[in-house]
RNA sequence: GGAGAGAUGCCUGAGUGGCCGAUAGGGACAGUUUGCUAAACUGUUGUACCGGGAAACUGGUACCGAGGGUUCGAAUCCCUCUCUCUCCGCCA
């Protein structure tokens, strides 16, 4: 949620920089700008009545003391009167603001000056590109079917449990899995990283903080008998950590990284990029987050970003970084970084992590402020990035590393899986 | 799931209708004292919004789990909800 000062102090910026997310603000943005100064005319009377009231109440008080019964009963009356006003003031200042604060939540966050233009993903711009494109012998397999032949994961067994896109890992595939999260979260905690583990279910008021309510909730599985939610990502429970937090400077920046099962409904695709690994309703990904003074935040940005460069790498998978454009950056970040590898069989890169600052934008909605020295709480910059999501870091292992010898595990996971070779 | 107790500031905890934005203790911070440490003493110690001011600051309003009600006046009384704790039941 942009911040209403803000917006009012810079409205025409505020407006070219939504045209970069292809928002155009105009219409939405003069209503908000009317509502906030009726709100603030409403409160000003608001206030101005209740100080009245007060005063008279104080009175009432007084001359009970003094027993001078009458006079009492004439304030009474007098302030009983006040009540009606006071009453209506506040019912009108509760409506607008219900009606500002429902405007505010649709307008997208505000993309970063380096943000550049454009409207689908062939607009995002490759920042760096890295490791050589494997050329794959003849009758090299996708990994769906690589999957099956080394018995590592059963796409049809889940259907059977669960549904599509819940899949069954199994023997080697079960401890590839295993490896990975375990490798993941130590290089995490290398990095200084705190590991946490949170909740995989999380109330309303969580998933309003990260911006997951109320537009996505179509995104996100509902267990309504208790009105919980799973979790998309990590980010929602461990960013809302700092919901209604005031940290103090000295103790930023805060760096969490945790291993959570994601769940997406991811309602409404279909096709040839659902397959396999491409896209499931439960996977599973380490996040890491951070919590950072504004100065430093971009700064931040790019050492998460060079540590899921670090983990890509590690892993030998060729791979790219993009600056997504405009068009095709989330709602709630300023500037995000896609990490995507390449599927040799599929001849396709795979998105596998995604590296944002959010600046205040979540901060605002999670009132997540931090104070320096003895000055004013002023909102703090929230962080995160995949570092990694599994299944797509799976899918192109299996393809790129497949041989006639069957598929080799990288180097840095042996001493986690306990075995060099998939055949 | 059943029965009971409770929710107050950074923490503990007092406060049953006006003198309460809130006693006290602890913690933290600042100052004084001290050769250092410790101790002692003094002071400070919330957030949001509206207004004034260049600013330090200052006037007002709201906030004692959340929402409603009674009253001239609510932390305090009433109702609803949420959560926590204790005991019982069930249980990895």
């Amino acid at each position: 949620m942009l911040q209403l000062s803000y917006i009012r102090d810079n409205k025409e910026e505020t407006l070219t920089r939504l045209a970069v997310k292809n928002f155009d603000g105009k219409a939405i943005l003069e209503d908000v700008l009317k509502l906030d100064a009726e709100r603030r005319t409403t409160q000003g009377e608001l206030d101005a009545l209740l100080n009245e009231a007060n005063t008279l109440a104080k009175q009432v008080g007084d001359l009970f003391k003094q027993g001078k019964k009458d006079e009492a009963e004439e304030i009474k009356n007098k302030s009983g009167a006040l009540k009606e006003s006071t009453k209506k003031l506040e019912e009108s200042l509760r409506t607008t603001e219900a009606e500002l604060n429902k405007l505010l939540v649709q307008i997208p966050n505000l993309p970063s000056p380096k943000v550049p233009k454009g409207k689908t993903p062939q607009d995002n711009e490759v920042v760096h590109k890295e490791g050589e494109l494997p050329q794959l012998a003849k009758g090299a397999l996708p990994h769906w079917e690589l999957a099956s032949k080394y018995d590592l994961i059963d796409f049809e067994l889940g259907v059977k449990l669960t549904g599509a896109g819940f899949p069954v890992y199994k023997g080697k595939g079960a401890r590839l899995q295993r490896a990975l999260i375990n490798y993941f979260l130590e290089q995490g905690t290398k990095a200084g990283y705190l590991e946490v583990q949170p909740p995989i279910l999380v109330n309303e008021a969580s998933g309003f903080g990260t911006g997951q309510l109320p537009d996505k909730e179509g995104q996100m599985y509902h267990v309504g008998i208790d009105n919980l939610y799973l979790i998309p990502t990590a980010e929602v429970p461990v960013t809302n950590i700092y919901r209604d937090v005031i940290l103090k400077a000295e103790e930023l920046p805060i760096k969490n990284c945790g291993y959570t099962p994601c769940f997406r409904r991811e309602a409404g695709s279909y096709g040839k990029d659902v397959r396999g690994l491409n896209r499931l309703h439960q996977f599973d990904k380490v996040e890491i987050v951070q919590v950072a003074h504004p100065d430093k935040s971009y700064a931040i940005l790019e050492e998460m970003r060079e540590h899921v460069a670090s983990l890509v790498k590690a892993l030998g998978l060729p791979y790219r970084i993009l600056r997504l454009c405009g068009g095709d950056m989330s709602f709630a970040s300023a500037l995000t970084y896609d990490f995507e590898v390449y599927s040799a069989a599929q001849e396709k890169w795979l998105e596998i992590s995604s590296v944002s600052n959010f600046e205040t934008f979540q901060s605002n909605r999670l009132k997540l402020r931090f104070k320096d020295g003895g000055g004013k709480p002023q909102l703090a910059h929230t962080l995160n990035g995949s570092a990694l999501a599994l299944p797509r870091v799976v899918a192109a292992l299996l393809e790129n590393n497949q041989s006639e010898k069957g598929i080799k595990i990288p180097e840095v996971l042996v001493p986690y899986t306990g075995f060099e070779w998939i055949s």
